[in-house]
DNA sequence: TGCATTGTTGCACGTTATGCAAGTTTGCGC
DNA sequence: GCGCAAACTTGCATAACGTGCAACAATGCA
């Protein structure tokens, strides 16, 4: 079932082939018929696999629709560990790779965001996501504060909750800024590139917008 | 099913009555036998209702062993909704407020503190819970907002963003102490009020932390 | 070509969750 | 007290989710 070591043979191929095309079935009879009316029955169908298959592939219908790639997540951590600089930006960092590799990449980011427009409630299953993900993406953050002198002189303990709280604050004003993305209307639909801000755009507004309460609050 | 008018009579006590049965079997099967192998059947024999009652009162096995109150968590919004003074205490005592009536109270904390003790993800869900009302809390917060001198100045849209993320924030910082607070380990089991840190007290120590982390960063 | 690994599928089963209709209990005006 | 309306409980039917299992097919590799 996982595990397909790095061949790069037929079966690698055909696999990432199937998980697409799950995928794309998953969203777009959501688009069609609305997230509650989508059947993991109606999803086998057109992606023409079994039942039992789709389940072999994604754990939930909302994995399904969003195209979340475990395996993709788990390397895109390891990639991004070793980052250095300013902890709040490489935190945000942090966060978008978890967010690339769940499925916001693709040929389909226009599709990923009508989903998430019209099904808000899958947002936050991605939150959930990163909740889930939360001890080892905190501990990652807490190695990043034990190199920044504001934090060099705290205890383990101490760098490990501020880590946390850090985390919970980026991820919030993600989370904000990802809304105002997914609510965002198409512009022209015919235009190949219409580009209507890239969510890497929304992360760098983000980070401002972020840094401006903060301002505030102090 | 809902709406019980406030008669205080029979039929109001015997449905709190209820309520409170099926939270307390609920609780109690999941320390017994996890929470996955507690089942909702096995829930409402024990609470001695019918399956097909068991929903007239909670949504979801979840909610029951929270033993969350929907009418409550209402309830409370308008309460605290006049708040004034600092934004960021009034967002905390906001989210105290909306677990509070979320079932943290009751004669049984130590009770529902050992259960997220035993089941983080249920910490998870009481997150889901807030992040549902997120709409309803952060107009309630950029209300406030308008009152400080600090946002006055800013448009109404801007000050909802803002209340989302100073939202956002504090959801964090209550995040992880409550996670501590999950997880610490009673004292003496005997003692009748050995009193392991009360919630409020965990949530004064959250500000404290927030704070510590809002300087270190600016 | 042949064998081990991996993947697919159907089937059975248990659980969650909801609608509906019949029956019961409570509240309240008379 | 009586009786009606509203609220509540319950069983039954139904749909969907999710997992274990075992048989069968495809693939990788020697």
């Amino acid at each position: 079932m996982q595990e397909t070591y790095g061949t790069g043979g037929l079966r690698e191929r055909k696999r990432a082939q199937t998980a697409d095309a799950i995928h794309l079935a998953a969203a777009g009879l959501v688009l069609e018929r609305g997230l509650e009316a989508t059947t993991i029955d109606a999803i086998s169908e057109r992606a023409d696999v079994s039942n039992r298959t789709f389940f072999n592939y994604f754990p939930s219908k909302e994995d399904a629709v969003l195209g979340i790639d475990e395996q993709a997540v788990a390397a895109e951590l390891d990639r991004v560990r070793d980052s250095t600089g300013d902890p709040v930006r490489a935190t945000f960092d942090l966060i978008y790779a978890v967010f690339e590799a769940s499925g916001g990449r693709h040929k389909n980011a226009a599709l990923t965001r009508e989903v998430l427009q019209k099904h808000p409630s899958l947002m936050t299953r991605q939150m959930v996501r990163v909740a889930e993900l939360e001890d080892r993406l905190s501990a990652i953050v807490a190695g990043w504060l034990g190199d920044d002198p504001r934090f060099a002189g705290d205890t383990e303990s101490q760098r490990l909750d501020e880590a946390r709280v850090i985390l919970g604050i980026c991820l919030a004003t993600v989370r904000v800024s990802m809304k105002k993305w997914a609510s965002q209307t198409d512009g022209d639909p015919g235009g190949a590139a219409s580009a209507p801000t890239d969510p890497r755009t929304t992360y760098e507004r983000a980070i401002t917008t972020l840094r401006t309460v903060l301002e505030k609050l102090r």
